[in-house]
DNA sequence: TTGTAGGCGTTATCAA
DNA sequence: TTGATAACGCCTACAA
């Protein structure tokens, strides 16, 4: 006991070191480090010295100096465009549960879409020897471009798939988003099909979604309707498309534009669903609904709304494992694993 | 140009260092790092230079390694319950921000209400020498709570309200807001008055609700019903809980135990007001609902729910005020800021 | 399988 | 106000 002779460093955490561990062990600081990187490569005896000597000192390693050392860390950077959305929390309970049960940590920033305060979390996010990055969508400005391809990282392009781009690409495509909602709801025999825009300029994944809806009505020699509304908040923005679109038939003879509405989003076809409701539509008799992202309110609509699911869970989750892949954390599978397209579903409930 | 040297070293991360931003400018490296870390203590003509300096060069600073020399780096550990439920996404949004303004990073984790996984998280952060730690209520196990003890940073506990506690808190009573949910059904005629219980045990925090609603029940000299749900999925639950309390008049003779009920939160407040809508049920006018949390889709039930809104983004805000303020990087404000004790809103709707 | 030497990029300490 | 020097705790490279 009295071998523990507390030097009184100057500096310091004061937390026990490696060197600690070592001494007490009776091994060189080295085999220790080896221990706690693979122990496979030390030998029995001193595995279970260093394995007792670490736990009596309630040994935590320090990832700064490792990550120092090592010249990058055991931290992925992630950067989002918010975390209390509807959204995306499930993409990053996913990434940061993979990554943790390897070893790794999320280092979370947020941009709110701005392209600008991407790029300051993309800079503040290098300045921690990320192992990874990881950002969202495939618009960046050019200097993030820049730090992103000069990081010598893995970075992954979430929430969005393009396959031309370097990145790693994780996401779906907003595109198929659009067609699918529009075949489903021309194979249910609607013609009148609108799409209610993001009042929101800026929401490219939605233009995408509305291009994707565009090619299938002009396929089936359908006029599309691309409704954009200029309330600013959702629900109003839903109401007021509702209105223009269906409750419109003011004249009382001419039907109303639209018996069925594509919507960028579930929060504009809540908005709509309310309105319709109040006014005594009946959905989807007189106008169908489907809308996409399906919330966690979308189930408890009446009628519940029938909308497509983003795979946010499975993005988190894959983007992980496509990292960890690429830092041999994971042995890695066979094949391009670059491109990774994943499906939407179509989930049908009562709105359409 | 020829003047880029390249010094090619045999380890490091490529990017430029301090001591390249120092040669270039001219200046010793201990200068450029007072620089950045406070410009005010460089004079006129080499912060001039040095700024230049570390434009030109596109100079990143190290956190890691700045965090090694300094033992604390920039960041802050939150571990959460999890990141992707309706609750705790706007804490670790407005955590996340303000301390981002100041130049700090998070480090995420979830529990996942495991006080195991609670544990590890704060272990793994530990290793990155944060400058605080955030954990989410006051119970953890015996472990989590010496390495915290021990860690000599400043820690916070949110979500909850000990001021016995050795650590900052920052959260509300849920004693209150049981009492709040039954005063204010007491005063608005109610007597039959029942909580429905979550039926995931170990939410300590909705027993703190239902202990404050009998309190408030037997103060009125009223009878405290507390029902438990036996269906594991909250809508279910809901469901079960208002046809045992108010769809269960069977008989037809007696009145069902409950005009009014507060639900333990708002899901299954959700499920219940729907059951109650498909059995015709005129809520409130035969069953008073009130839920807790107010979720995204609160506002959108019909009729829409009377509930409680925790301060969840006061809390994570507030928390990294705190921390910050402990850092010495916000001046520290007058009197004791160790207890922030905040108030839940109620908020009136249709349901109650 | 184990150990030695030295460097990773920054900041604390001390002296000028 | 400025600078030289020595940690900070670990890991890579190389040798045994």
């Amino acid at each position: 006991m009295s071998e523990q002779n507390t030097p009184r460093k100057r500096r310091g955490s004061g937390r026990a070191t490696i060197h600690d561990v070592a001494r007490l062990a009776e091994v060189g600081s080295i085999t220790a480090s080896r221990y706690f990187s693979d122990p496979s490569r030390v030998g029995q005896e001193r595995s279970a010295r260093i394995a007792a000597a670490a736990k009596q000192l309630a040994y935590v390693p320090n990832m700064v100096a490792g990550g120092l050392a090592s010249s990058h860390g055991r931290v992925v950077g992630m950067v989002i465009p918010n975390i209390s959305g509807p959204i995306f929390a499930p993409t990053i309970q996913s990434f940061s549960d993979t990554l943790n049960r390897h070893g790794y940590q999320l280092l979370l920033a947020s941009s709110y879409f701005s392209a600008k305060q991407e790029e300051s979390a993309v800079r503040a996010f290098l300045g921690w020897s990320p192992a990874a990055l990881v950002v969202t969508g495939r618009f960046h400005n050019r200097t993030t471009e820049k730090l992103l391809a000069t990081a010598g990282i893995p970075v992954v392009e979430t929430w969005d798939y393009a396959p031309r781009r370097k990145p790693i690409q994780v996401g779906y495509s907003n595109h198929a988003v659009g067609e699918q909602a529009a075949r489903y709801l021309v194979k249910k025999g609607y013609r009148r099909i609108a799409f209610v825009q993001n009042s929101l300029a800026g929401d490219l994944s939605a233009v995408d979604r509305s291009d994707g809806y565009a090619a299938v009505m002009r396929e089936h020699g359908l006029e599309p309707h691309i409704y954009v509304p200029t309330a600013a908040a959702p629900f109003d923005a839903g109401r007021q498309a509702m209105e223009a679109l269906s409750l419109a038939n003011g004249s009382g003879k001419r039907p109303p534009p639209a018996d069925a509405i594509i919507f960028a989003n579930d929060n504009l076809a809540a908005g709509a669903l309310l309105s319709g409701q109040r006014a005594g539509l009946r959905m989807p008799e007189q106008c169908a609904i489907v809308g996409f992202g399906d919330y966690a309110f979308s189930s408890l609509l009446l009628p519940s709304l029938t909308t497509i699911r983003p795979p946010g869970r499975e993005i988190g989750e894959i983007a992980a494992l496509r990292i960890l892949e690429q830092l041999g954390v994971l042995p890695a599978p066979e094949g391009d694993t670059r491109l990774n397209l994943l499906e939407c579903e179509l989930i049908e409930r009562e709105s359409a």
